[in-house]
DNA sequence: CCGGGGTCCATTTTT
DNA sequence: TGGACCCCGG
């Protein structure tokens, strides 16, 4: 097979032990992907297991996306339609449409998203009189989602574990969450793989059949598996055995949404006669930067320990640099990133990667002014858009009429005089009556307990929606999705909104139906979209990366700025008060993604003083600073030393004087309408020296030098 | 149904 | 500091 000559020994090995339980511990930069793909294609190969017999497990899409190509394209392009090779999410969703009746749930329940889900509980936490403002209902379904990542239905839950939080209500809201679902024929997303744990335990013949057909199983990023998808993987693999796992230990980073580190450290012990192959010949960094990350990870107690090798050779020290406060930070970025741009590197080689998303803010302002072409990922994406999430609950009601969350978002969307007292009353009726919303709308239409112009406006709405549904057997569903659209209202709505973003919301609403035609139906659309929808990255110009740690994980640059490795920031002190240890080290974790995500050059920075909610605090080098090799790195400081005899306090003044002015020498004034090159017109907010702060009509609120801008 | 003003609060977020 | 949320007055 020509495909295993370029792979090294290891890599050879990983992809050529088929049988039995296999751990692939697979460092940064080791071609993981690769050993994954090639492996799944030498499984065709050899004719061990047909198509239909593997069982691939990715926790994003993009990695599902990527593994489908590249395997069918060592294939020979072979189709990889029906594969059940996705996220954990989309792969357990496929199963559960099958066995929804098992868990009292019909196969066309919806699987709603986080948003739905918070105000799900908060509706319940107020109808149990509990205060939302001192427990929040984002704490309380955090606690759930956590249980739901330790596979503990309620029944499960100790009174210890649910604590004071809502009056130590927290069991029984779980409860009552739960059966809420039920009714409204829901998931959430971690109720996709509870269910089917559940239906595997209590239905061996289910479980058999899953025995019978995979033969295979694979799974990718090993170390950020929670319990329930350890669970799930163990009762599908125990009859098999053939379950490989990848994954790196060092790169676990997401033990705060429920991932266990420990799923991987107890591989062996999990899986009797398992065998460990370590991928440790990295071909992406230079031994520099392996070393200064290899230093820091070091110091971790709990892993299994490997050495990176780099094949690239020494290459340059990682620098190390002091500055005073964090717009000398965005500045001496911005220097360095146009030194190497004069060096040809592309913009789109180089990120800015932060430890938390309020640091963005402070480069993107530095590249406004200096030009330099930028992304920031980690916006909020396609389907959490507020029109989308409008017009796809639209959808939703139109194909399942008691979808009472969807109907809710849109009963008064656009405005139809149907304010909170009436759909007070609908839900009142709803729940008394244990019927859906969608019922509880017909049955009040038909008393008086409603004013007329109320019954009128609910009763043409559900005859609209009667219209709709009918049409979806008569209609190709992106043409009645434009009906839908245009009937209601909706479109109306935004078009006469004369807001700066109401244009790009039009365009995001017809993007959305124009992406529909790439499925079958209405349905497998809805149930695409619940798990599977993003942002479309048509955006391939040549520019900057700004994005945080954890966004990085699985991408590489060239040269990786690395700023804000104060103590309290990264290490970030929630995560040390929160989880101790545990929380040092997984912090730790992500500075080793960090620096491992560089070829080339990787900057490190830290500052003196960092504005944090508005003051202006002190700040100590990161300890991971101290635990960078020596001979590594490059070490360098702006600080002026007199500025460490003023500290302490906590209360520094703010280090330059601000001086705010009305106007500017050349007679520019505040609520002016001015003009920029790139970012258009907008009017002046604030005039400080030569910069100012401007509100472009598109572009939102920018700082920029006075001479771009001209007096419109 | 809207906007003004006060108050409270702050990480990371694959599905 | 600034954004999200809520209450109240028009």
């Amino acid at each position: 097979m020509n495909y295993l000559n370029s792979l090294n020994s290891a890599q050879k090995d990983a992809v050529e032990n088929i049988d039995g339980p296999l751990l692939v511990l697979a460092g940064a930069g080791t071609g993981k992907t690769r050993v994954l793909t090639t492996r799944l294609a030498h499984v065709l190969n050899t004719h061990k297991a047909m198509p239909g017999e593997l069982l691939a497990v990715t926790f994003t899409n993009k990695a599902a996306m990527e593994m489908k190509e590249r395997v069918s394209h060592l294939m020979g392009g072979m189709p990889v339609e029906g594969w059940w090779l996705g996220t954990f999410h989309a792969l357990a969703g496929r199963m559960l449409r099958r066995h929804a009746d098992l868990v009292g749930l019909s196969s066309n329940y919806t699987i709603i998203d986080p948003d739905d889900a918070q105000r799900l509980i908060k509706q319940l936490m107020e109808v149990n009189s509990i205060d939302v403002k001192k427990n929040l209902p984002k704490v309380a379904i955090a606690m759930i989602d956590r249980w739901k990542d330790r596979a503990l239905t309620p029944d499960k839950i100790t009174t210890e574990e649910a604590d004071d939080f809502a009056n130590g209500k927290m069991i029984s809201l779980y409860t009552q969450y739960q059966d809420r679902l039920k009714t409204l024929n829901a998931c959430d997303f971690g109720d996709l793989l509870l269910h089917m744990i559940t239906i595997f335990q209590t239905h061996q013949d289910v479980l058999d059949q899953y025995h019978r057909r995979f033969r295979y199983i694979m799974v990718d990023e090993y170390q950020d598996t929670n319990v329930a998808q350890y669970l799930w993987l163990r009762l599908l693999a125990q009859k098999s055995k053939n379950i490989c796992v990848v994954g790196d230990d060092d790169q676990s980073i997401y033990g705060w949404r429920g991932a266990e580190v420990g799923n991987i450290l107890r591989f062996e012990q999990d899986f009797e006669n398992a065998r460990i192959i370590k991928l440790e010949d990295n071909y992406r960094s230079t031994q520099n930067i392996l070393n200064a990350a290899d230093g820091v990870i070091a110091h971790n107690e709990k892993r299994l320990g490997k050495t990176l090798r780099s094949q690239k050779g020494t290459g340059d020290n990682v620098i190390v640099h002091g500055l005073w406060d964090g717009e000398a930070e965005a500045r001496w970025v911005g220097e360095q990133i146009e030194q190497l741009q004069r060096q040809g590197v592309n913009n789109s080689e180089m990120a800015i990667l932060v430890r938390a998303s309020f640091m963005m803010r402070e480069f993107e302002e530095r590249f406004i002014t200096l030009h330099i072409p930028y992304r920031v990922i980690g916006g909020p994406r396609f389907y959490e858009r507020m029109e989308i999430r409008d017009a796809l609950a639209y959808l939703r009601v139109t194909a399942q009429p008691h979808d009472d969350l969807a109907l809710e978002r849109i009963l008064n969307t656009p405005k139809r005089g149907l304010g909170n007292t009436t759909v007070q009353r609908l839900y009142d009726h709803a729940r008394t009556a244990e019927i859906s919303l969608h019922e509880s709308i017909w049955q009040l239409c038909e008393t008086d307990d409603l004013k007329p112009k109320q019954r009128e406006t609910l009763l043409s709405l559900m005859k609209d929606f009667e219209r709709w549904r009918a049409a979806i057997e008569t209609t190709p569903h992106p043409e009645l999705a434009g009906i839908i659209l245009d009937e209601s209202g909706y479109m109306e709505m935004w078009k006469a909104d004369k807001s700066v973003e109401s244009q790009g919301r039009i365009e995001n609403l017809k993007e959305l139906v124009s992406a529909m035609a790439d499925f079958e139906s209405l349905a497998q659309f809805l149930e695409h979209v619940a798990l599977v929808m993003e942002a479309q990255e048509n955006d391939s110009a040549d520019k900057v990366t700004i994005m945080t740690l954890h966004g990085a994980k699985g991408l590489e640059f060239d040269c990786v700025f690395l700023p804000g490795w104060e103590e309290g920031l990264f290490p970030s002190q929630r995560s040390m008060d929160e989880n101790g240890l545990k929380g040092l080290e997984e912090e730790r974790r992500l500075a080793y993604v960090g620096l491992t995500r560089a070829r080339e050059r990787a900057f490190v920075t830290h500052v003196a003083n960092r504005r944090t909610y508005g003051n202006w605090v002190n700040a100590i080098p990161s300890r991971f600073i101290e635990e960078l090799p020596e001979d590594a790195i490059e070490s360098s400081s702006d600080i002026q030393p007199r500025s460490m005899h003023w500290d302490s306090s906590g209360f520094n003044p703010a280090p330059k004087a601000f001086i705010a002015r009305t106007e500017t020498a050349n007679g520019l004034k505040v609520g002016g309408r001015v003009k920029h090159p790139s970012f258009g017109e907008g009017t002046i907010l604030v005039i400080d020296g030569n910069k100012l702060d401007i509100i472009f009509d598109r572009m939102g609120r920018k700082r920029v030098l006075e001479s771009f801008i001209e007096a419109v």
